[in-house]
DNA sequence: CTGTGATGTATTTTT
DNA sequence: TACATCACAG
């Protein structure tokens, strides 16, 4: 069955409810399978069921069942357990090591355009062998080559990237018939939402566990497709009648959500996008107050109108702050933002962004935990091995990885294995160095709790040192580590478990554990990770062009049409009110930029706009 | 090996 | 602006 289902229509709900459904007919929860874009929806969704039927259900994200299918049969196809989970920076750095290892000199700008050719190639279900010779050829490097030893390279290591995390399962699945009707007779009944930004990988993981019984659930609306720079592609959502004949096709188009004002102007917007089928959305919720309009003399003036308009709303409608949020383009936006809300004490809270675990205290303890798991975690030893200093440096470390590769040894057995003839500093600061593992490896045999582990590993490291060359970060760091061992604690008390491997695995996929305190607080964000969501009062910030629609997005009519699907998205988040803003100068590169007005904002239907610059005289 | 100062280059969006 | 990387001297 497909569920087409507008904006503010209840896909999410529908999802919830058929899952309640299930259960109430005595289906067994272990048998059904909800999966999600985001991990926001997951535990969203998750935490609904649990309220409406107090059973447990395995919702998660595509990448997050990679894993976890992937830490049951990795070994399979030739990785160990264990394996680590590189993010976007690990991976990039891995690839910017791998061309010089290949002799190419490291071009910084086409690293990332590389790093973004291999993840298109992985989410199309490429492998190096796929590969035409020729393809990129206009690139300076031999594309196929590249791919081919970085993917060596994490074989290497014992690790995966994110786009592993499908791409491995799809071939895990295809190399072993057994294993995948294991999870076939797993799970009967299988449910997905935001099907319209569906890659092929995870495309195909849907169908291959799906399988002959062809009983799939999914739900969604093509006109917020926001993902197909990560190879969502939209087709799998229009072609999905073909695909299956018998299907039955839902359409809602009820929008539960929005005044009318809100939706009318929002569907004036997308009705400018060429590739779409009409769909007509209404809402009985009444007309509503216009959307309003405001253009700052700069970005700071923009924010301090957010502010006060912000206060001013609050109190006359009698609004918690966390029934308001305010949407940017770019995570670099939030911090005038930030600065005008701290001006006027303003509780506020940055979902999503650069989170907590990608500051370099955080992950340089993780790295050292890595190893705890993983012998083979090349990146992650390289990492933290002279953290404090001991004597370890660059040389050294570029000896002993090839040295690991000719003897085909992890790095840690080959740093254990004593014969490595170097000077008598180098090898004592080894020795230190895996002193630390080995005492982190005894206490997680000996079942210590999860954060006495992490807190042993920042002691026994002596991180302090690190911390202490900075003494102006010195105190925030502290406590981000302190935080650290919090969440670990935490993370052991729901999870009843101190299984190490298990932890550092859901804080790589970025598993939110449940937020503790609630605390009432405006909400900041971009508009994709707002998809989802929704709010009594929403802005929408920096519409101006070339930020949205994004510059690099002036390209082609495909992509402008996506940035008009996300400004659509941005506007359906508002149930009741609704304000666009934009700056005429911005801040770029420590240089003032004049901006114009987005012409997104000329296709809303003025009726429905009220400008609020003239508010003050 | 380490610390420094110079240099250059980047801002989409997320799992 | 702000951060990462590089070259070079000690």
């Amino acid at each position: 069955m497909l569920v087409l289902a507008g904006a503010g229509s209840g896909k999410t709900r529908v999802v919830t409810y058929r899952i309640v459904h299930l259960l109430e007919q005595g289906i067994s929860a272990t048998k059904i399978l909800a999966l999600t874009f985001t991990n926001k929806a997951a535990n969203e969704m998750r935490h609904r069921i649990k309220k409406m039927s107090n059973h447990h259900v395995f919702i998660s994200t595509f990448h997050a069942l990679g894993a976890h299918i992937l830490r049951e049969s990795i070994e399979s196809i030739g990785y160990q357990n264990g394996f680590t989970i590189y993010d976007e920076h690990d991976s990039l750095h891995l690839l910017k090591t791998s061309l010089s290892q290949m002799g190419y000199k490291d071009d910084k700008r086409k690293v990332k355009l590389l790093r973004s050719a291999i993840s298109n190639a992985k989410n199309d279900l490429l492998s190096p062998h796929d590969i035409d010779r020729d393809y990129c050829a206009d690139a300076p490097y031999a594309f196929k080559e590249v791919f081919a030893y970085y993917q060596e390279k994490l074989k290497e290591y014992n690790a995966v990237d994110f786009d592993d995390l499908l791409y491995l399962t799809v071939k895990l699945f295809q190399q072993s018939q057994e294993i995948l009707c294991s999870y076939q007779e797993r799970w009967s009944f299988i449910l997905i939402d935001e099907y319209q930004d569906m890659n092929s990988a995870q495309y195909r993981i849907a169908k291959l566990l799906v399988g002959e019984r062809n009983n799939l659930f999914v739900v969604g609306d093509p006109d917020q497709a926001i993902y197909s720079w990560r190879g969502g592609n939209i087709n799998n959502i229009l072609e999905f009648a073909k695909e299956h004949q018998n299907a039955r096709i839902i359409t809602l188009e009820q929008n539960y959500r929005s005044t009318s004002n809100i939706l009318e102007a929002a569907n004036g917007l997308i009705r400018h996008n060429k590739a779409r089928n009409e769909k007509k959305l209404w809402s009985k919720l009444g007309r509503g107050e216009k959307i309003g309009l405001f253009i700052a003399y700069n970005e700071q003036k923009e924010a301090q109108f957010i502010a006060e308009k912000l206060l001013h709303k609050t109190r006359e409608q009698g609004l918690l702050l966390r029934e308001c949020a305010i949407f940017y383009r770019m995570n670099s936006q939030s911090r005038a933002l930030e600065e005008a809300l701290l001006h006027y004490q303003i509780p506020y809270v940055i979902v999503g962004g650069l989170s907590f675990y990608q500051r370099k205290e955080i992950k340089d303890v993780l790295a050292l935990l890595r190893m705890v798991v993983s012998d083979a975690d090349f990146l992650s030893f390289a990492r933290m091995v002279n953290l404090p200093r001991r004597g370890i440096g660059n040389i050294t470390i570029k000896r002993l990885r090839d040295r690991a590769k000719e003897l085909q040894l992890p790095i840690l057995t080959l740093c254990r294995s004593g014969d490595l003839h170097l000077s008598q500093r180098v090898e004592n600061g080894l020795r230190d160095y895996l002193k630390i593992i080995d005492s982190l490896k005894e206490a997680t045999r000996n079942g210590m709790p999860l954060e006495r582990i992490v807190q042993e590993a920042v002691a026994l490291s002596g991180y302090e040192k690190v911390l202490q060359e900075d003494p102006e970060s010195y105190e925030d760091r502290k406590r981000n580590l302190g935080e650290l061992i919090n969440k670990a604690a935490e993370w052991r008390e729901e999870r009843r478990s101190s299984s190490l491997a298990h932890f550092l695995e859901e804080l790589s996929l970025n598993v939110n554990l449940e937020d503790s305190i609630p605390q009432d607080a405006v909400q900041l964000m971009t508009l994709h990770t707002g998809k989802g969501l929704e709010f009594t009062l929403a802005f929408i910030v920096g519409m101006e062009e070339d930020l949205v629609p994004h510059v690099n997005a002036q390209e082609s009519i495909e992509r402008l049409e996506e940035e008009r699907r996300l400004c659509y998205v941005g506007m359906t988040r508002a149930k009741k009110f609704l304000y666009l803003t934009a700056s005429s100068n911005r801040l770029m590169w420590g240089a003032s930029q004049i901006m114009s007005p987005s012409s997104f904002l000329q296709e809303i239907p003025s009726s429905h706009l009220i400008s609020l610059n003239d508010a003050r005289a």
